[in-house]
RNA sequence: GCCCCCGUAGCUCAGCGGAUAGAGUGUCGGCCUCCGGAGCCGAAGGCACAGGUUCGAGUCCUGUCGGGGGUACCA
């Protein structure tokens, strides 16, 4: 029995077979054979999969590649999971996957249940993904929302792809823009007891710094309040930073996003802590040199553009410097063999030196993954809405999931590839809420559960099908989109781009209506699920309980809910 | 200036060097005696431009034009 995991790796032993039969019989010239020639043809018309190895083996074989598709075609073993395959011009050998091999499937994703599709290549392996990982100096924004959404899917899917997964947050407590953040906050609390200070001049304008200090305010009352001139007290940047933090985890946890681990930036600090043994690292490497003052990481010598200062003359470490002694931890201490980051474009010129750094440090060349997403903008009146938490005019993530939803939302941000920029157009996802493709995913959903239910009010369950008995072109349609879940998993695990698992999750969609409603488009009753053959009824019940568990799966990964009712 | 990402249908976007470039939405036309019409089926409509590599280029390379980001002892 063939997984549907494996399938494309025994079709290509197959080929492989075929090949070598027919270099034995004189009839190919014995050349080296490329593997992994076996792929999904755009159309699916000529085939559930197809093969290029002809056209790849013309040169090195001198033949035309028409002829070389025959007689590997000629020489094709037989199979049970294949129909005997097919050529077709300039040297495609087309190959169906058979009824036998496809009802097996039913039958496999209804035993797997919630494991359905799960894959094995990073199987013993640790993965983290760390996302969102905002300054906790403001409410989180719709770009942030892009980033929970992909990190969060990619998370799932690894660990569906056979990784051990964490979620991580990393908490920026301690650099500048904390200061800027305490420097505001004590600002707003001063003028709650009518002092005219005025807040910095980069400072944080919007509203919800005046509402942080009412809260504080109302809570402590004055017991911050230090005398006029004195700069703001270390306990009001505490306290303020601890509760920003709250309403970032608030607004995630309303996401549906859960971490496994928030990440203090100051924990690095700690005496004998990770920024000593990072640097400690560094230096005994000789990357590090004194200049004006200030502490240098010598990247240039490493291939960089630049070097980098890593601590200010005037004694303060930059974010690069935390940097750093995160990713020691990440790697030397904790020990991933893959780390994901999941980052907003505009740290962009962060992602290089970085990685050198890292590097530097004994990581593996490919184990820090960046991942950029193009920051989103926002329309809403037609008009695009600029998203900056120093303008002080911010769409907040918790306005979106209230206006959106939360599925609705983390659909719309995995729809789109992380490298490119997206408009998120607010009027129009409110207002078509109800035409959204999210709820066209969600409704295939739960027409196979009230399928189910009224199946069952009539006494009539899954239990006992047998699936041999699906063979019409709508039942295995359906067959053939859910088999492909386990290969979307895999290509979202290596290339690390969400955006399949909503395609996906359509084309199901689409294959489930459509064989829901074949026998009206046909004008046929007896395609329906429920007919008066009860052992073919029960066979299409597996079917649809089947499809289910897959529909199922792949809203779970983009973290959405599979409703039974809407 | 230099570096990176992106230019695909009216709009928002998919597309791992392979066959006739897809989806959603919008427009137009069919389908409600029908297991949920939040559905199904069909039509019109497109790879920014110019070279190159390849048996084969939306995909890779070079250049031009356009949008965004980076290029700090900010994060």
């Amino acid at each position: 029995m063939v997984d549907s995991r494996d399938i494309r790796q025994h079709l290509d032993g197959l080929v492989a077979r075929a090949v070598a039969a027919a270099v034995a019989a004189g009839e190919l010239p014995d050349v080296a054979v490329p593997v992994g020639t076996v792929e999904r043809p755009k159309d699916t018309a000529k085939g559930d999969f197809a093969c290029t190895l002809a056209m790849r083996l013309a040169r090195s074989a001198m033949r035309p590649p028409l002829e070389i598709a025959k007689v590997v075609a000629r020489h094709f073993p037989a199979d049970a999971t294949v129909e005997p395959p097919e050529v077709a011009p300039p040297g495609f050998i087309n190959l169906r996957l058979s009824a036998a091999f496809l009802q097996e499937q039913v039958e496999t994703a209804i035993r797997l249940g919630g494991a359905y599709a799960d894959g094995a290549i990073g199987r013993g392996k640790r993965a983290q993904v760390e996302f969102v990982s905002a300054n906790p100096t403001g409410p989180l924004h719709v770009g942030n929302g892009r980033g929970a959404a992909i990190g969060d899917a990619l998370a799932s899917t690894l660990a569906a792809a056979g990784y051990e997964i964490e979620r991580e947050y990393y908490v920026n407590d301690a650099g500048t823009q904390t200061d800027t953040f305490s420097d505001t906050l004590y600002a707003r609390y001063q003028q709650l007891f009518g002092r005219d200070t005025p807040i910095p001049k980069d400072g944080y304008p919007g509203q919800y710094m005046s509402e942080l200090a009412a809260e504080i305010k109302d809570a402590a009352g004055d017991a911050f309040l230090r005398p006029e001139g004195a700069s703001c007290p270390l306990e009001l940047n505490t306290i303020g930073i601890e509760l920003m933090a709250k309403n970032i985890r608030a607004s995630l946890d309303a996401f549906g996003v859960r971490y496994d681990r928030w990440y203090s930036e100051k924990s690095l600090y700690s005496p004998e802590g990770l920024y000593e043994s990072a640097f400690g690292v560094l230096r005994a490497n000789g990357q590090l040199a004194e200049r004006e003052g200030a502490l240098w990481f010598t990247s240039s010598d490493l291939g960089e553009e630049k070097d980098n200062v890593v601590v200010r003359s005037d004694g303060r470490p930059t974010y690069f410097a935390s940097d750093i002694a995160y990713h020691y931890d990440k790697f030397i201490k904790r020990g991933f063999d893959l780390v994901i980051n999941v980052w907003g474009a505009d740290h962009h010129g962060h992602v290089s030196r970085l990685k050198t750094a890292t590097r530097a440090l004994g990581a593996a060349d490919d184990a820090l993954q960046v991942l950029l997403y193009q920051l989103v903008t926002l329309k809403r009146g037609g008009e695009v809405v600029r998203l900056s938490k120093r303008s002080g005019e911010i769409i907040s993530l918790d306005e979106l999931v209230e206006e959106v939803g939360k599925d609705a939302a983390r659909f719309f941000f995995l729809l789109r590839s992380p490298g490119a920029q997206m408009e998120f157009d607010i009027d129009l996802a409110v207002k078509q809420s109800s035409e959204n493709p999210v709820y066209y995913v969600q409704y295939a959903h739960a027409r196979l559960a009230s399928m189910l239910a009224r199946a069952a009010e009539q006494g009539l369950t899954p239990e006992g099908g047998d699936v041999a008995l699906l063979t019409q072109s709508h039942e295995l349609g359906l067959v053939r989109e859910m088999l492909r879940l386990p290969e979307v998993i895999e290509l979202v695990a290596t290339t690390y781009e969400p955006q399949h698992l909503p395609h996906y999750a359509m084309s199901l969609a689409n294959a489930f209506h459509a064989f829901n409603d074949a026998f009206k488009q046909q004008d046929d009753s007896s395609l329906k699920v429920i007919t008066d053959d009860v052992a073919l009824t029960k066979a299409r019940l597996r079917l649809v309980l089947a499809a289910k568990v897959a529909l199922a799966r792949v809203l779970d990964l983009m973290g959405m809910s599979a409703p039974d009712r809407m």
